[in-house]
DNA sequence: CGTATGACTAGCT
DNA sequence: CAGCTAGCCATAC
């Protein structure tokens, strides 16, 4: 209903809220839940300008490989890393192990 | 309204 | 494995 009149970064605000602690989740997998999976890069330019933290916990957002991208807040992606590491996000070298810490939508 | 930009992804060299 | 190119989408100016 209401949902018909938000813009796509509000629909993707309110998926990366749905994350669960010590879980990630990729641009692609929010973009394809927003209902464009190749709208990843739209999903980034909403959250590169940094709209509501810490309500959006973009931090857990991380690229497709599970590597870390940007980060307007704190110190960047330093930042966000310790963040993940501080949820229980299982880190592989430098990327995020999706094996286990991938969000799974249902 | 048209152009430029950006926290992406996948493919190729 | 690493680096570069092209394609796609929404927002901001």
């Amino acid at each position: 209903m209401s949902e018909l009149r938000i813009s796509f970064c509000d629909k993707v605000y309110k998926i990366v809220k749905q994350i669960p602690r010590g879980k990630v989740a990729t641009y692609g997998q929010i973009a394809k839940i927003s209902g464009k999976e190749r709208a990843a890069r739209a999903v980034g330019a909403c959250m590169r300008n940094n709209p509501d933290i810490p309500k959006t916990p973009c931090h857990r957002v991380v690229a497709a490989d599970g590597k870390l991208t940007g980060y307007s807040a704190g110190d960047g992606v330093e930042t966000k890393w310790e963040m993940l590491e501080e949820e229980g996000v299982i880190f592989k070298g430098d990327k995020v192990d999706l094996k286990v810490s991938l969000w799974e939508s249902k």
